[in-house]
DNA sequence: TGTAAGATCGCATAAGTATGCGAGTAGAGT
DNA sequence: ACTCTACTCGCATACTTATGCGATCTTACA
């Protein structure tokens, strides 16, 4: 590593803020460029001097963790800061949040120098450090949001189009244009669409082919 | 590691199978019980003998290493069976597919020896072991699955529950009565709800009010 | 060669939706 | 006290939906 790796610290524990600004400068391939108890204080000096990490533990006062890191990508769109969040206890919702302010990696307290140090080094090469039971959850995170609720509903081609069009919002009339059918031909594939779907009305017809992501 | 911890190797690359039989064989905390070059073998063997851990190729001929994650998964639902996914190719969507399927892991197979032992203890400990570029992907998973596209659309509470009673299907007098309000306010909510959204039909409205999570 | 299945179209009607225009009442702020 | 705003309600009407009960026509297949 030519040059050090920039790191900024943002910790209100002093005694663990500490612990991490001696461990970083074990090391010359880190350089500690800043340590700050509050998120407030990070943001002002993050958007003076940006770093290329930040250590930014979760659970601070005043303002959280989660939100700093969403504003201080928000400041600096353009320059690249991969942000390292640390937290003790691993909640579910808190890593999902972490990952939608625009964190890359997610590490619980407990972790051990080295893999605090990896982890630095794993941000800055392309990947998202997490400890372990993080990792786990994602993986579940990943699986609720994208599984569909597996159930034999098929529909064919044109009960796909026409169900695609009572999504869109069409009318029955403008549906018929489109594919060049009858209105009353959509009427009828509509019965069979709410026979499948076991709907009765265009609205519930419309949450259930979202729902079981059926276009 | 009292009890070794045993691995199935599915792969139809001879050398590469091998190879992994080899490593896992070179240290006691592991045990090879079986290495199969089809999906379809393995899946008989598998459900004879149940392992730990399952290494698995994701690009094998006939059946694919994720329909076979998905059927090993299937078929061993009362025990815990881990899967770690292996591939040549960084593909997001596979990523997908494959977490989906039940993996536990995704490891590249670049990945040295030492990382894939490692994985191997992991998935046992809770942990989900992703090489780097695969970890970043899953967080943008997670990213584009979970962020909201930030619009500022405000729903007062009785608005929101009109809405909410639209997405449920109900009618405007079916909503009314729920809320003891005229059907003719339901009427007027209606209309600033469709102004805030900007749509003009109720299936517009829920397909919006879905989208960007309004409820 | 009939017949079963699937795709298309038609008519009718009760019910529901979208929207124009108007209006009363209560609370917040000046 | 006055005004503004948010919330509530009413009437009217053109349009759209949901559904019952058919009817052709083509294609596949026993």
């Amino acid at each position: 590593m030519l040059t050090p790796i920039r790191v900024v610290i943002v910790e209100d524990n002093e005694l663990f803020r500490e612990g991490l600004n001696s461990l970083l400068n074990f090391s010359s391939d880190f350089k500690c460029i800043g340590q700050y108890e509050s998120g407030v204080r990070a943001l002002k000096a993050v958007s003076a001097s940006i770093p290329d990490v930040i250590l930014m533990d979760i659970d601070l006062p005043e303002m959280s963790g989660i939100e700093c890191a969403r504003q201080i990508k928000a400041n600096t769109a353009t320059a690249q800061v991969y942000i390292i969040m640390l937290t003790v206890l691993e909640d579910e919702y808190k890593v999902l949040e972490a990952i939608i302010s625009g964190a890359s990696g997610y590490l619980l307290k407990t972790s051990s120098p080295e893999t605090i140090m990896d982890a630095i080094r794993q941000v800055c090469r392309g990947g998202s450090p997490m400890s372990p039971p993080i990792a786990r959850k994602v993986f579940g995170l990943v699986r609720i949001s994208y599984s569909v609720p597996k159930q034999a509903i098929v529909l064919n081609k044109r009960e796909a189009e026409v169900l695609q069009g009572l999504v869109d919002g069409l009318t029955y009339k403008m549906i018929g244009e489109k594919y060049f059918i009858a209105i009353d031909t959509v009427r009828t594939y509509i019965r069979t669409i709410y026979e499948k779907l076991q709907v009765h009305s265009r609205s519930s017809a419309i949450v259930k082919a979202i729902k079981y992501k059926l276009l």
